[in-house]
DNA sequence: CGCAGCTTTGAGTGTGATCAAATACGGTGG
DNA sequence: CCACCGTATTTGATCACACTCAAAGCTGCG
């Protein structure tokens, strides 16, 4: 059996962002910003555009393990000594900031940057859990479902209350995230679709009914009661 | 659809493990050693026993996230501010010792004890990383596999090295942790025995064909093949 | 315009979940 | 010491969900 993560990673010309350019990072669709397994020299906060977190095991494994929008720091996920365990990949246009890790323990002082570095780790360390159950023990529709107000809730944290999104990943980043494959998360958009809780072409994204969405996050028949009752 | 994780969690008289009392604490099978949401307040390295990490997720899904034995550091997961994201349930009559986080501030100024407790976050943030993808994308056969290298390779760690391991925890532990159901684990245990891979009764397991282990860890197809080879 | 990659949809299959029952074990009290 | 009970484990039969294989459509880019 191969790794069901097909999609390969294009590596831009080594690490295209080399690494200690101060201030801004520009990226295009593709670049890898950091690899897992080289040393950390610093942490990103995204300004614009996003990228996915992508961990690749022992075996060769590779699984997308989170996504980056703006507001998020990548590159915390680095441990002692530094070094970063999984790599960073951009989805789009993407600009970044680039804050070298000598730096990162003077910012700490400053108690703003220091709750916000905090909050962003927290922020993670919660979703990586909270994934792990979703994977471990809850259907597809309903890991697809907590994926979609995950989104949600991170474009109201950052004002945009409209429901409207663009996904910024393909579908296979999105099945790799959640453990299932390409045509089951199309498929289960499809029939989201088709019961009136989001509409969706392509890209573009609109939570319809958010209500209805936790319902089945709770409970995955919600969605075949929908069915029926349509 | 209820939480998969059917078994309930028996809270020994509130947190039985009065977190201040200096030295060790001496818990029994189904002690709580801390409990996910309250306040972190020290760190605990195992002595002796076996412990579960649980974590609960926001809709109440409990799934065992980590098994802690003797030289891990239970209570590394608490994040800033200081609560701890999962419980440790003892599996077993355990002591540890109790490292106040203040002591702890103290204590990393020693090399020694730093190295050990960043060489306990790194070992925990790869089994997570690992189990993330081992659940995401791999098959029954290989998960369960992974987890027995893992134990016997723990074991290995500290010293003993005849193949022979007590399992600290049920077939249901195991099963959350792996994002199965018990009945998956029994039946994968028997075919493991059935084709020569381990000996198995209860408790007491012994791994007899290590690389054939390793096989079926990179390839769940194996232990069809050695089936029709036996 | 043509190609490559992404997406959708369909049909069939298999793995692992579910439901169910029998057995073995460990602790408790008579 | 033995009988008992609750819990853990094993094993079987059946079924559904999600995977696999396959083909066609759509999109964007060169």
């Amino acid at each position: 059996m191969l790794c069901p993560f097909r999609q390969a990673c294009r590596h831009a010309c080594g690490d295209s962002a080399l690494p200690l350019a101060p201030g801004r990072l520009r990226l295009r669709a593709g670049d890898v910003l950091y690899t897992q397994g080289r040393p950390a020299l610093a942490v990103y906060p995204v300004r614009t555009g996003g990228l996915k977190q992508v961990y690749e095991s022992r075996l060769g494994w590779r699984q997308v393990s989170g996504f980056y929008q703006c507001g998020d720091v990548c590159g915390l996920e680095a441990n002692e000594p530094a070094t970063h365990n999984a790599s960073a990949v951009a989805l789009q246009d993407t600009e970044c900031c680039a804050i070298p890790i000598e730096a990162l323990h003077g910012s700490l002082a400053d108690p703003g940057l220091r709750t916000a570095i905090l909050a962003n780790l927290r922020r993670q360390a919660n979703r990586q859990a909270e994934l792990l159950v979703a994977i471990g023990s809850m259907k597809a529709s309903q890991r697809l479902a907590m994926l979609l107000l995950d989104l949600a809730a991170e474009q109201v944290r950052r004002g945009i209350t409209d429901g409207g999104l663009t996904l910024a990943m393909t579908r296979n980043d999105i099945a790799s995230y959640l453990g299932l494959t390409l045509e089951t998360v199309s498929r289960l958009l499809s029939r989201f679709r088709s019961v009136g809780l989001i509409t969706v072409r392509h890209r573009k994204l609109r939570i319809v009914d958010p209500d209805g969405l936790a319902d089945v996050h709770a409970d995955p028949d919600r969605v075949a009661l929908r069915e029926s009752v349509e």
